[in-house]
DNA sequence: TTAACAATGTTATTTATTTCACAAATAATA
DNA sequence: TATTATTTGTGAAATAAATAACATTGTTAA
């Protein structure tokens, strides 16, 4: 192979993290499933993206395969690991514990120890000071007490659209960076915050389009 | 302006898709507000795209502004509808009533008339039989008889990841031809059925990393 | 009536992303 | 030990997507 020059690429896309994140999970798979070494076609496979595309994007973690032998399962994934979480632990609150707030509570209950949940909030006093789903809930007025003294840099949006900007000027007051947002609104942040937008609306229409052209 | 040639792009992207989509949710809101006109520029900055693909994806939509007043927005409004939503109503199911499944209903209940959700399918008796959110709940035995007696062409996927390909081999089967999953497993499909991803737990990883870049 | 303006529709250009292709490398085999 | 087969890492090519540019045109106003 051609000598490595010391250099990274400074700006991976975020379609690269997103599959990186993917190739993650695959290779935890592969890991239960007992595997010892993977090959960029076999995690392609898995992915559902090209060999080609995978060592592509696996060029910005700096791990480096042997020929013949392909990936060491355990080492790529914990290169990844290392590559997406950074060294020290993040931290999220979520915001609305409704349905949804409640779906992703559960669902991201342990699964992430490197980006954990610490706090819920909600203004439905039967809710604030409960724990649900193994998170504490709390009421909306402690927002910025808490995001400021855990240090938490990502909110999970889950209110209605009407709150939603409401709730996004406070949790950016309060040192936010990274919003995964779930209300249909285009929320309106300062230059260096990052906003995900998870639009279910968007994504059935496209859906609905797509499976009528292919009748 | 220079003639149209009376042909249609062929082939909208999916982007391109996902964004008239996103227009048409603008428009509604600017005509709630009360305008019965606007710019592409006025849209881009409701979207948060630019003025330039504002226009290029209304190409494919054939439906013409005016120099100096822009577009009406009423028109504009429903002849992305058609283009969306085709002529004749469109139907889809939802499997997996837990948490997520219960504020995806909620949420679309009444929202999309042209694309409804016509039936809930889940395993717990306690559910079966029962409305959830407006919707009718059946027993996961019964999806195959009415995905093809309502001829549903659509299935939202809110089962748990272990169960999400196999309630994907049975939609399939009865005919449906679009498939919006929430589950973290790249579904196998025949070609010629559309699936979209939702992932959370990727887009989660995405606004950390992306997060943490910026501070 | 005509001139100036501002916005459209579309082509051309640029940028981003994916795929291809292949030298270099290494494990397995003879 | 030499040979073969197969996979990696990455530059080059191809494809896709976004942006810029601009001729055209309806509207307004002098």
């Amino acid at each position: 192979m051609p000598e490595k020059p010391i250099q990274m690429n400074p700006h991976p896309s975020e379609k690269t993290i997103a599959r990186l994140s993917l190739y993650r999970r695959c290779l935890r798979e592969l890991a239960q499933g007992g595997s010892h070494h993977t090959y960029s076609h076999e995690l392609a496979k898995l992915a559902g993206v090209t060999a080609a595309q995978v060592r592509r994007d696996l060029m910005v973690v700096g791990y480096d395969g042997s020929p013949r032998r392909g990936y060491e399962v355990k080492g790529l994934y914990q290169s990844i690991g290392q590559f997406l979480d950074g060294a020290i632990e993040q931290k999220a609150v979520l915001i609305g514990v409704g349905n949804l707030g409640r779906a992703i509570l559960a669902y991201f209950h342990g699964k992430t120890p490197n980006l954990e949940i610490v706090a819920a909030f909600d203004n439905d006093p039967q809710k604030i000071d409960r724990v649900v789903m193994s998170c504490r809930c709390f009421s909306m007025t402690c927002i910025e007490e808490i995001i400021a003294r855990e240090r938490v840099q990502t909110a999970i949006i889950t209110v209605p659209a009407d709150e939603a900007q409401r709730v996004t000027d406070v949790v950016i007051q309060a040192g936010v960076q990274g919003i995964l947002n779930f209300a249909p609104v285009r929320l309106q942040v300062p230059a260096g915050v990052f906003v995900e937008q998870m639009d279910m609306a968007v994504a059935l229409q496209k859906v609905a389009y797509f499976s009528r052209q292919r009748q």
